[in-house]
DNA sequence: GCCAACGTTGGC
DNA sequence: GCCAACGTTGGC
């Protein structure tokens, strides 16, 4: 069964701009391990919206799929990259990297403030848990957020 | 830049 | 296994 997923990113970091050139990416950098068990549950064909956060204003910006299976992030075995997670910050199972198809860029984003007057009942992006970086979305969540979107895309 | 929320670390 | 200290995220 398909799933619905919510990633955060900052967009000067990497934001829906860089995925809609490249049209193929990389989550990687993910080093928290509820996040992380989140993407042993992905599987190619998950939906994943796009969210920009820690930027002038938050929001939900582009669609993207999951594409292919989760692998070791190499990001945690590179000395040179930020994400770098040897030694004591390695744990015994590797942190886990997954790619993402582009699919959509929104030209009028969701915005945090819109987010929070939807009717999305318990939610970890706007109740208690806001700093997960990668948020699970149920079926209603994530068909209310396409047809909030939809709406506010309209030509 | 501030600060609340909360995950992680490490001493005991 | 508790909990204080510390670090990080992210909205404002």
């Amino acid at each position: 069964m398909k799933k619905y997923w919510l990633f955060k990113s900052e967009p000067e970091e990497y934001g829906i701009i860089d995925l809609a050139k490249a049209k193929k990416g990389r989550w990687d950098g993910i080093r928290n391990y509820q996040a992380r068990n989140f993407i042993k549950t992905m599987k190619e064909g998950d939906f994943v919206y796009f969210y920009h956060s820690s930027c002038p204003t938050p929001g939900i910006y582009g669609l993207m799929e999951i594409v292919g299976a989760y692998y070791p992030d190499p990001t945690a075995f590179d000395p040179s990259s930020p994400y770098y997670a040897q030694g004591h910050r390695s744990p015994k199972e590797p942190w886990l990297s997954i790619d993402v198809q582009f699919k959509e860029q929104f030209n009028v984003p969701l915005t945090l403030h819109e987010i929070k007057k939807l009717p999305l009942g318990q939610c970890p992006l706007i109740n208690q848990g806001n700093r997960l970086s990668i948020i699970p979305l149920t079926i209603d969540q994530f068909d209310l957020i396409a047809h909030t979107l939809s709406l506010l895309n309209k030509v």
